[in-house]
DNA sequence: TTTAATTTTTAAGCGTGCTTAAATCTATGG
DNA sequence: CCATAGATTTAAGCACGCTTAAAAATTAAA
């Protein structure tokens, strides 16, 4: 394919598939950030080309090609990234954009090869798995957003969502990283706040951020 | 300026700057394999944007923004080419097409820190010198390609222009490598082929070959 | 079920980077 | 110095990926 709007678009599509495995044009628009008619637009030549199945005024859905694709470009982006945090030493909350470009400029030859160089890494530096080069996805812990506890749960946090703009930049601030125990203090109903104990912090996040920040239960 | 095409025609026009420090649009289109309309679009472009002195009909010079930015790619360019050489293991003559795409990727930052990485290398795996992050290149060995040798001359390959396409392969498999001692068999008049004693084969390249392989001369 | 709101598509337009064909300029050599 | 070959530019057109505005279809509400 060798196109960077394309393979975003499957990638975005991929991740934000309903429980059904469809998404509407709608949603997709503004994921990328673009208008409905460029997302008309670009369906039309995902179709045309086998990536996707779509029909007018439909959902769409990902062919097996599409979604072959997909996970691809999952699997270089977050190779790109471990490589980035762990080889170079860029922080964690720059290194999303980066791959971003990357994912787009390396063969699968390269990735492999980056891939056995990093001593095959299963997850990468926000928690999400990396898929193999088959496009199998290792089982992950099942894990819920901090939005779904209940108050006074101890959590850990396991996984981070990369793709929310300054939302990584944003949580580093307050103390909050892979690995880190919180608790759940208070969920506030008028505004569906959550506050959380950080280390010795008491701290306020919206209902928004807690969504995109995934953890699990643990004893104390 | 976050743009693939302008970026490579920035680094083609540098790396082809005739004696005088210009270029012509003919050439630059040979070199870029389009058309010369194309060219002059684009100078048209890069001229507005503040990268090139250009006037209709006339030959190209870089402006000193211009000279900065194309000394910039070559230096991730060539980065990128000793990480995918050295550390990647990927051989000689398939890095170029790879740190091609690559250099259009990555943030200054990123190639700051896989300088660092790499432990400031001052030369990319063709031979070529690696600008350091203010544009500045270091003095290298005075090389001649190997067509302005004489006849009996040992030689050592210090340098071979990546940007021939195909040409890696071939000397690849002739058995050239950089380090390579070699030596002027006898030089054909009417074709300008050159005969070498590579080890012990005599071998005859082409005058075009030839004159993209850079040496030095030896004691014996 | 009829209307209103929302979603989606169509239409027209724009910048980029390329093409081929035609026009025009420049350089050269007789 | 002038014809002509070669280099360069202009013109028209195309695919891409986006935009806004308008039209059409779907969905939700009354
Ligand atoms: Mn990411
Ligand atoms: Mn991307
Ligand atoms: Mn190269
Ligand atoms: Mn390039």
């Amino acid at each position: 394919m060798s196109n960077i709007s394309q393979e975003d678009y499957l990638t975005a599509i991929y991740r934000n598939l309903d429980e059904a495995g469809e998404i509407k044009p709608n949603i997709l628009a503004s994921k990328l950030d673009i208008s409905n008619a460029a997302v008309t637009d670009m369906l039309r030549k995902l179709s045309r080309d086998g990536f996707v199945d779509y029909q007018k005024y439909k959902s769409v859905r990902l062919t097996n090609e599409g979604e072959l694709y997909a996970k691809n470009m999952l699997r270089r982006h977050r190779l790109w990234e471990v490589f980035l945090n762990q080889t170079l030493g860029m922080p964690w909350d720059k290194i999303h954009d980066e791959a971003e470009k990357l994912e787009h400029s390396s063969s699968d030859e390269l990735i492999n090869r980056l891939e056995k160089f990093l001593k095959y890494p299963s997850i990468d530096p926000h928690g999400y798995p990396i898929p193999d080069k088959n496009g199998k996805i290792k089982k992950t812990k099942s894990v819920k957003a901090i939005t779904e506890f209940n108050i006074n749960d101890h959590l850990i946090v396991i996984r981070v969502n990369d793709d929310v703009k300054n939302l990584i930049s944003y949580i580093t601030k307050i103390g909050i990283t892979l690995g880190k125990k919180i608790l759940i203090k208070d969920k506030l109903e008028y505004d569906s706040s959550i506050i959380l104990m950080i280390g010795n912090k008491e701290i306020n996040i919206s209902y928004k951020i807690a969504s995109n920040i995934f953890a699990e239960k643990i004893k104390r």
